[in-house]
DNA sequence: GTGTTTCACTTGCATAATGCAAGTGAAAAA
DNA sequence: TTTTTCACTTGCATTATGCAAGTGAAACAC
């Protein structure tokens, strides 16, 4: 059961191969993106990412993410409609490929949050670690619910 | 004429945006693998990448890699018929981004080619170090030509 | 010089994915 | 009870992917 999805059909047994399958589409890797740095936790805050996405593919890549052990879902205690989405200890393990990631746009692209990129020049095991920090702080709080 | 390419519409200023705006797609992704840990150079190589891609898409994929000014392409000196594509100091930038991949996906899924994730987790940088050195002499290689 | 092969595509078409916007049903709030 | 909020679902148009045949130019073979 929880296995569901661990024998999936691949292309190829390239490592690479296995990331692309799970994450070669921008919407999975920008929700990842406000996961991690916004904390963005419901379907509504996804919706409200700056790209502008729909919302079936919206469900869908969340059901994905889902699906591949990326993501988990429960139900907001504090409101039985409201869905909340949680990093995964695999999903926060994303966190060097998203800062690698955002490190060589900030090298190569004019692009914005340029406080974040500083931080990162700076310190990016540090950054990698806040990270995890807030998501373990967040593993705590719902396993208190 | 260099800067082509520099000022996209973008969804939005965010640097991991931009990455994905460029990268979101495996078929890219695969094609730079190939191109940093296999040396592949040339239309035909790429058309026989393990995953299977379609000469429509393998074409799409490297005209905007060239428009990303990720790579770059020249004849082959040697058959005027052939093209050879080349990573450029840019593409090359996103060896980090391929490794932490590679990284990821080996830690969360079962996969192969372990010698190679056996030798990044042994020494990361190293790696890519040596990747850079390899793209520098190919780099010396086709300027002498 | 002619015919053949190789190279990098291009094309036509079917299928799949994306995106817009209206609609839906259930839970919670008023 | 009615209204609002939540997380989708749906219908349909547009775009992307994938298969496989086709194309034109350069190089090779005779």
């Amino acid at each position: 059961m929880t296995k569901r999805g661990t024998n999936p059909v691949r292309r190829s047994p390239c490592p690479l191969n296995a990331s692309v399958e799970m994450l070669g589409d921008r919407w999975s890797l920008l929700i990842l993106r406000d996961m991690m740095l916004r904390g963005a936790q419901t379907y509504k805050q996804f919706l409200g990412l700056y790209e502008g996405i729909a919302t079936n593919i919206l469900t869908d890549r969340l059901r994905k993410l889902q699906a591949y052990g990326i993501i988990t879902v429960r139900p907001d205690p504090s409101d039985g409609r409201k869905l909340i989405y949680l990093l995964t200890a695999k999903g926060i393990d994303l966190a060097p490929v998203l800062t690698e990631m955002v490190l060589w746009a900030a090298r190569h692209e004019k692009t914005g949050n340029q406080p974040l990129i500083q931080q990162m020049r700076k310190d990016k095991e540090g950054l990698i670690a806040q990270v995890r920090q807030r998501w373990a702080a967040t593993q705590a709080a719902s396993a208190a619910d």
